[in-house]
DNA sequence: TCCGCTGTTGAACACTCGTATAACAAGCTC
DNA sequence: GAGCTTGTTATACGAGTGTTCAACAGCGGA
């Protein structure tokens, strides 16, 4: 037995730990507390690894924008997929997933949020992403139109539903003492009632 | 004339520099790239100074969101202030004011993700902007009571409200490519007439 | 005129940063 | 079993980090 003892784990595990202790790491500490040492003692991993399995550290933070996207994207459609096959109902719950765990969560705004201060830096991120939100876009746009919403409100209307959701879901997750996650879903309802025809604003 | 020379400036005006050195380093970097060095150096100053005015980089970070904080509270005010005495104007210049420069802005928001990123690991940041969000809320409550909201209402009404703005802004300056400041201002209209005792919506 | 105060500098300190690299361990193929 | 490839480590390097400090410039008051 060497000091320098190494045992060969599943090599995804590995870059799933890594991505996930930089995740880990954003939440705790910020986009500035973060460093290719402390995320790999997260990961119980030598500091040199981060470099075998990404370009460099700002290749990681966009890694686990991708990770952490997909994440978000799946439990909404796990939300929308539980709602049964009443179209109301299914935008409903698409909209009320981001107010509950594991969206609505101070962790995963921590990580979001070191995102965004990327987007205007990197280019990688800033496609990455335009493409992560047209997707989120066009499937609320499904939902909206199979719910009634006239097709040429549907677009204006995706627009005015994502800023309502990503606000509420922002203070939710930043200070969650303002207003319950009930209190966003109510909210969110009502606008979305007003884009409906039978809502009763013109 | 000494290497050394030295000439002492207003010290208000260099503490100012160093504010808005840091209010620049934060838009064009991000919360990652900022240093003292960095922002000594935009402020044209010695590094040393910097402990001078402020107990450190975070002390010099949360001056930055108080000034740039109360910059927006006053382009708000200032909007207000020009509509005029009709309390619906005063109400949609508040809230417009949000979607057009100096608020909607790359820079701005750049800005304001970073500390939004101290938010959770910084008490003082905290606590600074929990008082910053209360007032703006505060502000809007006020606004909305004198345009017409129900005195039960109101309060929901001021988070559902600023959710909307929240959100329009962020993605008007975080991409500012999927629709204008004019869709979001009539966006935002609308949401605010259905809180209006004159609304169609229950 | 000297004194002390405030503003300011630039160098130095002890650290941490991201990255590079040599060494090694374990499996795979031939 | 030799040789190659891949995963992993520890260490080293140069640059950059926040902070400290002795020195100094210029002003105001005694």
């Amino acid at each position: 037995m060497n000091a320098r003892a190494s045992f060969v784990r599943d090599p995804d595990a590995r870059r799933l730990a890594l991505i996930e202790a930089c995740a880990h790491g954003l939440a705790a500490r910020g986009a500035r507390g973060v460093s290719v040492r402390t995320i790999c003692a997260d990961a119980g991993v030598s500091p040199g690894l981060l470099r075998h399995y990404f370009a460099g550290i700002d290749d990681l933070i966009a890694a686990t924008y991708r990770h952490v996207g997909g994440r978000v994207s799946a439990a909404s459609a796990a939300a929308v997929a539980a709602a049964g096959p009443s179209p109301q109902a299914r935008l409903h719950a698409y909209i009320t997933a981001s107010f509950r765990p594991p969206i609505a969560s101070a962790d995963l705004l921590a990580t979001w949020l070191a995102f965004w201060s990327l987007v205007k830096t990197d280019p990688a991120i800033a496609a990455l992403h335009a493409d992560l939100y047209a997707g989120y876009r066009r499937e609320l746009e499904a939902l909206l139109l199979a719910a009634g919403v006239a097709p040429h409100d549907a677009g204006l209307a995706a627009v005015a539903v994502t800023a309502l959701v990503d606000g509420l879901w922002l203070e939710l997750s930043l200070e969650s003492g303002a207003f319950s996650a009930e209190e966003a879903g109510s909210i969110a309802a009502r606008w979305v009632a007003t884009w409906l025809p039978s809502g009763l604003v013109n």
